[in-house]
DNA sequence: TCTGGGGTCCTAGGACCC
DNA sequence: TCTGGGGTCCTAGGACCC
């Protein structure tokens, strides 16, 4: 019988601060997103921190006034991809079949023994990591169960979820934003139509459910039943990236048009940078900013396909003009999206020799990714069904994430 | 709670083409 | 005259995740 694990990294980028230096160790740390004096938030909190009333997604401000001894340490997100690369290479042992669902998140289908297998983990871990990296795992028979379970007990959980019954159970006693589908507006929404819990959302009939929100009816349907239907897609079969991003809130609100131009050329060069480095192109050039009053305002538009920063610059800051009022900015985000390769590929119509191409290129990208976490043809992965399943030509799905 | 930065997916209406 | 139906692209906006 299939088990669906769920892996989290326990206060991620803390723990593996506190992991690399000692001195960190047992002291409440919080890790900063960008320049300490800038307005930045918390992108993680060591345990100690969070005793102490420091909540991930903190801003600076509020961290030192609920704990005034804080150490900030400034976050490097290549050190912590580069460790779950390292974590990932441990967890292909125990099944192929893993998702990565973020930088600190997998989930991972097994055929027997969750439990088993679970606790192997986080030995293994502890072995080979040290103490200090933790994790919380959930079993269960779906994703989004697991993916509960494992937010039950932190850190250093195990919770196994067996059948839609213990599922009920504890959802009548979860928050209904705890679940992973469920954000603030659609609790608000949800509340406003009387339903406060997930007794009440099981008691909703799907038609009402249906004609409130569309086909995320369904899902809410299903969820207050502790069902999900979502399949396990495994890191080789993750689609290609869809867009390329960045966004930047200014340490000062501006209306100074100067520096409103060069947070747009440092954007689009970001992003042209990273377009060339993954040879794509991209048509549809997004922006959005926020004003004094965190108001959102912006727009989109279609250009030639480009991988030019200036370019990019030049139909954002067109997108900017149009509804610029000289209201002072906070915040300039700019992505491009519509992506396709920069190069078409070189079709051949001698399809064994097209597949053998693809079958390569696809090893290549996913070793790429991954390095040390290396797929080989037909060790990991077993038939030639699967990898055809991977080819680019055949599913439009490429491998990254 | 005064709110960073990187993404994904969905819906809906209008333009345009055949 | 006034006019169908299907498909795709584009823009806007909303919601979610870590």
């Amino acid at each position: 019988l299939k088990s669906i694990i769920h892996i989290d990294f326990n206060s991620y980028f803390a723990t593996i601060e506190q992991q690399a230096n000692p001195r960190l160790r047992g002291k409440p740390i919080g890790v900063t997103g960008g320049d300490r004096d800038s307005r930045t938030v918390l992108g993680a909190a060591s345990v100690e921190a969070k005793k102490l009333g420091v909540r991930t997604g903190m801003n600076l401000y509020d961290a030192k006034k609920v704990c005034p001894q804080i150490i900030l340490v400034r976050g490097d997100s290549d050190k912590y991809l580069e460790c779950t690369k390292r974590f990932l290479n441990i967890l292909k042992n125990y099944s192929p079949y893993l998702e990565i669902f973020s930088i600190d998140e997998v989930f991972m289908e097994v055929e027997s023994d969750p439990l088993k297998i679970a606790l192997e983990i986080k030995d293994h871990i502890r072995k080979k990591v040290g103490e200090w990296v933790t994790v919380s795992i959930g079993i269960s028979y779906n994703k989004r169960m697991s993916k509960l379970a494992s937010a039950l007990y932190k850190p250093d959980g195990l919770v196994w979820i067996q059948d839609p019954m213990a599922a009920q159970w504890i959802l009548d006693r979860t928050e209904l934003d705890e679940i992973c589908g469920i954000g603030h507006r659609i609790k608000q929404r949800l509340i406003n139509m009387g339903i406060h819990d997930f007794k009440s959302l099981r008691a909703s009939p799907l038609s009402s459910l249906l004609s409130s929100f569309k086909s995320y009816g369904q899902i809410l349907y299903d969820m207050a039943r502790g069902e999900d239907k979502s399949p396990i897609v495994p890191f080789w079969e993750k689609p290609e990236i869809k867009s390329v991003g960045h966004r930047h809130t200014l340490n000062e609100n501006t209306q100074e048009l100067l520096k409103i131009k060069q947070v747009f050329y440092k954007l689009t060069e970001l992003i042209a940078r990273r377009l060339r480095s993954k040879k794509m192109v991209g048509k549809t050039v997004s922006l959005w900013t926020r004003d004094q009053n965190f108001e959102g305002i912006g727009g989109q538009t279609t250009i030639k396909p480009t991988d030019d920063g200036l370019e990019i610059y030049k139909a954002a800051f067109e997108l900017f003009n149009n509804f610029w009022r000289r209201q002072p900015i906070r915040m300039i985000g700019i992505s491009v999206s519509n992506l396709k390769p920069s190069k078409p590929f070189n079709l051949t119509f001698l399809e064994d020799e097209l597949r053998q191409q693809k079958i390569i290129q696809t090893l290549d990208k996913v070793n790429d990714r991954f390095g040390e976490f290396t797929l080989k043809r037909g060790v990991l992965i077993g038939s030639q069904k699967v990898i055809r399943k991977a080819n680019p030509f055949l599913s439009d799905r490429r491998f990254k994430i």
